[in-house]
DNA sequence: CTGAAAGCGCTTACAG
DNA sequence: CTGAAAGCGCTTACAG
């Protein structure tokens, strides 16, 4: 591999001088800049990001930890994520919690000791303690929660508004005529599997249609979400015959609870409307297509990054950088499965 | 953060001493070696990966780049890069060619720049000049192609043989009984595509079937698969009217198709046998469900990264090493959307 | 305008 | 068993 010091005694010239050439400084000649840069070319240098990262103190890389790689939402999210880096210079790790605690707090480690620029995370389902994303933040590293974020932690988050979201939803559902509206809510933990619930209930109370909580299911397990739709919708059927409406959490929980009433001659939107979260693209092109809350997920990898950006510049200067948070908007998309 | 150097100093001993007592060397008397241990730990001290990496010339890093991250197979080939590189302690950073040539070649040079220790790559549809991987591969990187690979380049390979898949999944449709089979291939350019045809045609020809190149249509936008797959359906019952088989060159692609012949009353598998590629999760869960040939993603992500791995190793060792070319068994999944 | 020098934080061959 | 020294390849404050 090409070095400095190679071009240097390719011309006869200093290493400094080289380096400040490349750099297009402006107190070196025009001619030695011209000719350093002419032979770096020729020789096809190529600086050395070691040596570069050593001096400057940065990798210009970030790293992300999400929960779940093979999901629709999240590989929207890392995709304006990764583009977003890119125009800005920015290389991006990744890695998997695969919705477990113990490994998050272990690949944020891993992060640190790479000595990335800045993290952006979303938490596992697992995570309840959150002194390892405190921990990173009181080093003031740069770090962006986004979607599954921590409300007790300080620092910048990007999401969506779950609990009037899920508000808007169940008011729909109310607005066109049900009385009697289940929720699947995902599992107990995660911030926005409660606040989608909050906002379902909130919706209730406020059009005084009484709470019965044992309309509410749980899915455990959000790797299996299909299967659990269809689990859950079973046992609806068994507990409460007379349903109208089903907000649930998730497209594809959605999309299994359709599945088994179609299985079991239940027909969508007459005899139930159901509502889904998320507008994931398969949802528009099921068979009845599926209402849905849409959540803007390239958006929101954007966003995040753009927040991180700006806070790891403004570290580099040496300032102090204010927390911010982001709340995207989210919006009804209205198809076939329910009563219009 | 914490340098060797104030450990050497807090214990008053050499740097060089610390750093050996870190790594274990046998050299260092065990009362050191417990003492800077818990200095260290004490220090909450983590190597400068910046030097390290100067010093050792090797980042701990692979780079990988695809041709599109929202898409279920190859989120699952990078689940499968991931979570093997973590077991290796590499760090895996990712990087999107859009199905892009220009954007391609960019991204390579920026992992040549980083200086990943390997790469990992699946070709965009445009790449139809390969001199950026043959060039990376004559600078002694160890590079493994996975699924879309060229023929021509001589590095290793990970990859199903779709010629034989497809043959497999045409042979299926004659078996039971279709006469006049339509195939919808992909765009022109990706290997993958052209073998999923020569298959296809292959097994026409071995079963005494004239092959009508009328029956062949091509995708060209990958990114719109779904639409795509209706389109052609469409223009295939207008062309022709009497085809009972259709092997279809992508999940998604088959879906858009299905569900147009379900649009306009046509039976499935009664009138049209349809047999997809890749076995999509969804294509289990709908309905009718696909009979498709089933695309090992997340094992041919493990699989791509213990190959570079391997090279990886070899090359530090200043060996040389051969190239490996592994094909992944498929298997043809048989459900309700043809003919059993 | 150019270059010598120091230094980023580590590792390792070598001397003692 | 310990440490001084060199060096990985850059950048930048400083002197001239």
């Amino acid at each position: 591999m090409v070095t400095l010091k190679q071009i240097a005694e390719e011309l006869g010239i200093s290493v400094a001088t080289v380096s400040k050439a490349l750099k297009e400084y402006s107190d070196v000649s025009k001619r030695t800049r011209v000719l350093v840069r002419e032979t770096a070319h020729r020789l096809n240098y190529k600086p050395n990001s070691f040596a570069v990262n050593l001096r400057t103190k940065e990798s210009k890389t970030i790293g992300i930890i999400i929960p779940e790689i093979v999901h629709h939402f999240f590989s929207s999210v890392i995709k304006g994520i990764v583009s977003q880096a890119e125009k800005k210079g920015y290389l991006v790790i990744m890695l998997q919690s695969n919705e477990s605690y113990d490994l998050e707090k272990k690949q944020l480690d891993l992060l640190i000791s790479k000595r990335v620029d800045g993290i952006l995370i979303s938490l596992a389902n697992a995570t309840g303690n959150f002194d390892h994303i405190k921990n990173v933040i009181s080093q003031d590293i740069p770090l962006v929660m986004f979607d599954k974020i921590a409300k007790v932690v300080n620092c910048s988050k990007v999401i969506i508004d779950d609990r009037k979201a899920a508000y808007m939803a169940t008011q729909y559902l109310i607005n066109i005529g049900c009385k009697k509206i289940a929720h699947f809510r995902g599992p107990l933990l995660p911030q926005n599997s409660i606040d989608r619930f909050l906002g379902y209930k909130q919706a209730l109370l406020d059009n005084n249609i009484t709470y019965d909580s044992s309309l509410v299911y749980i899915n455990e397990c959000s790797d299996k979400s299909f299967e659990e739709g269809k689990k859950n919708a079973k046992q609806l059927l068994k507990d409460h015959k007379d349903v109208d409406g089903i907000f649930i959490n998730t497209d594809l929980v959605a999309i299994g609870a359709m599945t088994l009433f179609l299985e079991k001659g239940i027909k969508i939107p007459e005899q139930i409307n159901i509502v889904g979260f998320s507008n994931w693209f398969m949802s528009s092109v099921i068979s009845p297509s599926l209402t849905t809350v849409d959540q803007p997920g390239f958006k929101m990898g954007k966003k995040a990054f753009k927040i991180l950006y700006k806070e790891m510049m403004t570290k580099k200067k040496n300032k102090n950088f204010d927390y911010k948070q982001v709340v995207l908007d989210t919006e009804l998309v209205i198809r076939d499965s329910t009563n219009n």
